[in-house]
DNA sequence: TTGAAAGCGCTAACAT
DNA sequence: ATGTTAGCGCTTTCAA
């Protein structure tokens, strides 16, 4: 039905070995014999059987991708930048979604080893490189992204997440705000720990006390932030700066303060981090640290492309710098 | 280095056709060769290759997803209904982004053939279905999402897009808005058609002539929605109401008017299409028509498990119902 | 320059 | 219940 080389060899009347020389432009096919061979594959519409190619050369070109959640603002952009990147390099991606859910990531794991891919990209939830890297064999090229284990000694590309948080709350400080809370979520804990390290950081250096009363914690999303913040307010504690540790937070955030009859940013000034698409919108404008997302994901596939070149044991990390995007709201 | 059921075989002295069946469930094991089979490759770490499973089996239990867009609010819910129903059903998929480029996808067809997947969903900007169905093999399944060629006899899901135009305009004109203009973008010409065919269907059903200078095309992101709109009204064309093809053009429309110095609603309503997740922001409020696009994939994916059920030939085509929101902006 | 043949890891038909 | 063997489509020695 889909022709073979066999069927290809039949027609010219050649052996197979021949054919799959011509068709791999490999020496040793007289020009005659090649051109004939080019002309029948196209003319039969002959396509190479990838997985029958992947099983002899021990290559699928493929990479798999795991990030948990296709539908936010951050990771297909991500996606992209490593699509893009890859693909230029001849090669495909297994894009794997585990909605948060770390059974479905050690699944997926599992599952791109058995697909034989080339490579894994992942954004884990992991705390412990040890949850990633017991499912996939040790010779499996691994690039982290975004969100690092800290004991891995494997590659990743990352956003300084800290220095973002540092620049966010010395923004605000510097505009005399002196109350700052911290609104993050436990959902992604490696990026929360290191903003949370971050916002310390900026308010140790000038000298302000840390008040835990100010630090809130949740769920990622909007209905989080809205929530946290009203409890502080309700529980008398008023800040006049908020830095959240996502842009979603911080919408939520913005909504609560408004809704408790503060203004933004006059009484409360909020900045969120990530720089997502509706921050930038003009009735949002929020202020925000922005990441590089779709370099994130570029720089992710260039470390992939030198592990394949030097071997797994060569390992590179990169980490990038967010910059501070002052818009209205802070 | 990496165990294979020969491994297994020899270390447990038996033939490796035994450890495949004790492995895959089979009958005519004794129940203590399996327990010993399954242990050991437990202990060895075994994986199946599934690249090698795929070449003897001739299935991959893998499906392709082609879309134009990983960073579109639309088209990653899509994709999680999709991936969320393979996945139970024991598929993984490879998506693949166009990045809006015909060629990408004609060469990502091709791409997935060779890859040997089992089905392939794609979501168009073909507008002739040949120019999809040519790269690949007729006995690949292929189930269209959202965007539909009209000549196609495959399987596809869709929305109702003539219906929500309708929807829409209908609502606008029974606020009693008489110059209700359309902004479209070329980008997405089928879904394109079939929504000004339901805007015109709205008028001519309540006797409103159609106003061709009511009718501005372009691209599909908010800046052409304001571009649009700024040159209508320039032209000294001034409507009471906008149906904007989608949410992004719906948003660009909305900053336009109101730079221009007019209100939205009071002036002129807005009200867009897809209801992405920026439109249900209370500051942005837009009045839109949703499209269900987690269960556009779920339908999509359920159609695929169909066509491999009941072979090649078996079509199924669903057309969701959109609803219409009513929020602020018309 | 070409062909014959082995083998990648696995499944399944056929033997035993 | 288990072993033997062919073969999926391809690449790559090794011979000729």
């Amino acid at each position: 039905m889909i022709p073979t080389i066999k069927d290809i060899a039949a027609q010219a009347g050649i052996s197979y070995a021949t054919v799959s020389r011509a068709l791999n432009g490999k020496y040793g096919v007289s020009p005659a014999t090649r051109r004939k061979v080019l002309e029948l594959a196209h003319e039969m519409g002959y396509r190479p059987n990838a997985i029958a190619q992947g099983l002899v050369n021990r290559s699928t070109k493929t990479v798999g991708l795991i990030i948990p959640d296709i539908t936010s603002p951050f990771y297909p952009r991500v996606a992209l930048g490593i699509e893009d990147t890859m693909q230029q390099a001849g090669f495909s991606v297994f894009l794997c979604n585990t909605n948060w859910n770390p059974r479905r990531e050690q699944s997926y794991l599992e599952h791109l080893t058995e697909k034989q891919v080339d490579g894994i990209f992942i954004s884990s939830m992991a705390r412990e490189s040890r949850e990633v890297e017991q499912c996939i064999s040790r010779s499996m090229p691994l690039v982290y992204i975004a969100s690092i284990p800290e004991d891995t000694k494997q590659s990743y590309v990352r956003t300084d997440n800290a220095r973002g948080a540092d620049l966010a709350v010395s923004h605000l400080l510097a505009q005399g705000r002196r109350r700052i809370a911290f609104i993050g979520s436990t959902q992604e804990p490696l990026s929360l720990e290191d903003r949370l390290r971050g916002y310390r950081a900026a308010l140790v250096r000038e000298n302000h006390p840390i008040d835990e009363s100010l630090i809130a914690l949740g769920e990622f999303r909007e209905q989080s932030g809205y929530q946290s913040i009203r409890d502080m307010l309700s529980r008398g504690v008023i800040p006049d700066g908020v830095f959240a540790e996502n842009d979603l937070l911080a919408l939520g955030a913005v909504q609560g303060i408004q809704d408790a009859g503060f203004r933004v940013p006059q009484d409360i000034a909020v900045v969120g981090f990530d720089d997502i698409p509706m921050a930038s919108h003009p009735d949002i404008a929020l202020s925000t640290v922005h990441q590089p997302k779709y370099r994130i994901g570029q720089n992710a596939a260039e470390v992939m492309l030198q592990i394949f070149e030097n071997g797994t044991d060569f390992t590179e990390r990169r980490v990038l710098e967010p910059e501070l995007l002052i818009r209205s709201s802070g």
